[in-house]
DNA sequence: ACGTACGGGACGGCCCGTTTGT
DNA sequence: ACAAACGGGCCGTCCCGTACGT
């Protein structure tokens, strides 16, 4: 390993920052952590945010940007898939697996007020949870079906934030929020004996 | 009715600076509001909010309240029951219910970091958490239990939250609310047919 | 006169911090002077200054307005008049006077580029200047009416700046002003004998 | 000619960087214009500009030198002549000269404090404006001399200022600047018929 | 019961200057 | 000749809390 020059890579500073951004905006919410706390938690200046993130928001939009992706290429994914069930089998799955490799992040997104705001400005951000919503939603009709399925996504969201459910390894996790899920939203388990 | 002096008593200030403080609150989260915000949005000076709550943590407790207090009274009723689905069934609809008549605050009190923080400095809130959540994951065994527990109270409490569910009325939205719980947790429907 | 209850008034402090603020935007230009430099030389913090102007733009601002609503009369009584030379003599000794009068704002005013945006952002400063320069410029034709007005009136601003033309009393600037004033414009003394 | 190696050289490079401060300066102030903001509007990092000048006062110097030599040599010259109108007329000539061709930094090192702040830090820059002014001043007697050369200085400078005379080619503006200026000072046209 | 005036302090943002590496 | 990274510090803004007056 050839050794870097300095302690840590300029890249490394930039991803160490954001990681404990992360974990401060979900320990603190968004509006509650202050630059200081994110310079002083990873031992070096606002300035050495500074150079990194000229703003506050642009560090959280660096932050939120792989998530945003992943979200955004599975709608479509489940989008493109025939048969109203396999579509929101297809959401479910993905969403729940974004979301526990992410754990800490998706609370602080999904229901951080400062953050959506946010969000809302630069994004179409609207859009894509009403095509989340849609595809969980199409299994029941009605209300029942729109209230299930914000039930499952803001459950699952918030349900793995900070403190909660610390005690579970990603794969039990997963699993069983997919069970529950299916069940709020009335999905049979796929048969997949073949598979 | 002793008939209020001025264009509304000093109770009802009080009262309606807690409201407002409430959709702020929801709106912007507990760490980006400010006393002034509240005070501008009611009209009043930040010495008049003072005059009622001397710190924004106060106004915070009074906000909550009687929430706390419903809430700790639905878990000792429900803990007095005998049958675990029985429990379980109990919890589920009074969360709901306390949950629905107060939308908004209950988004704040459930997700947002600054509250949960004041709220475990002050009250015993983490043993009531665990006792909710107990009603509900008695119903399955294991990690499935707790899981879908979590989901489903984390998923009501946030699902209510601002900017979601606002064109269902409360009974629509408790209703199906409570179905979506009862499969989650996996709950039969209590065979009330002579009630 | 019944003594006011503090040390001195409220109303007293507000004019105070503008004037120390007229005399080092003039001594060290607007951008060049901090909120704190106003606040020490007055002998209060910055939450003071805070208080009577929430941004350092209104504080600007509430200093200019009383030169601004004399200048706009100005013009529009000139305009009022009959006579190429009559409305260029008024102007001109109105904007001496004024000029006089505020000695070391004007100078801000009229060449700190910091505050010329802003009053553009403001202001319809533009349409004014335009007015006043053609009252002035109206008295000789083409370029040669335009450059001497741009002339006499940057160099009435300017040459009352701070540092020069200290060590004469106001009467004896505005006259010799006038003097030279009317020469480079080609404005004939008027012939008022009787006064 | 050796070709320069790169795009440009570098000498150019240091010359581009006096000239893009020397637009800031005269649109925002010195104390209003950053090291960034001259290094992002040349397209290069403050490391470039630090490279060529060491702090901003440096830049500053290196930009006003020219006109500084200029100065004060048209100064020694018109002292060095006999008669009275003689001295004016040659130091109104070459100051109206060196200004026109130096438009906009003239009003920035004529009016802006920071500036003259510097110059008068580092050089014996009092002297020379007395010696400037008393050229001039010298055609009429008492404070209506001193007046009116002032007036003339500094309308001059203010005059060529940004967004002012704009439109007029630099002879026409020179023509009329020291007919303005010489009818101001009380300065009879020299008659140069056989020229 | 509420407004006015203000202190003390922290915020996000940005500055200038310097080191180190190409 | 230039770029990347960063320290130390000041900026304007705005915060919370309080003393005082009505």
């Amino acid at each position: 390993m050839a050794a870097p020059t300095r302690e840590h890579s300029a890249q490394d500073t930039r991803q160490r920052l954001m990681d404990v951004a992360v974990r401060l905006f979900s320990q603190r919410s968004f509006a509650g952590t202050s630059l200081q706390m994110i310079a002083d938690e990873l031992g070096v200046t606002k300035a050495a945010v500074y150079h990194h993130f000229h703003t506050r928001e642009e560090l959280l939009i660096a932050i939120i940007e792989p998530v945003r992706t992943q979200m955004r290429a599975t709608v479509e994914e489940a989008e493109a898939l025939r048969g109203t069930h396999a579509r929101a089998e297809r959401m479910l799955a993905a969403f729940i697996d974004i979301t526990v490799r992410n754990r800490a992040l998706i609370a602080v997104l999904a229901v951080d007020p400062g953050v959506i705001d946010m969000l809302r400005a630069h994004f179409e951000i609207n859009d894509m949870i009403e095509r989340q919503l849609k595809l969980l939603a199409d299994v029941q009709p009605g209300p029942a079906g729109v209230i299930s399925a914000g039930l499952v996504l803001a459950g699952i969201a918030a349900a793995t934030g900070p403190n909660r459910m610390v005690d579970y390894d990603d794969e039990t996790l997963r699993r069983h929020l997919m069970e529950a899920g299916r069940r709020a939203l009335g999905l049979r388990a796929p048969r997949r004996p073949a598979a």
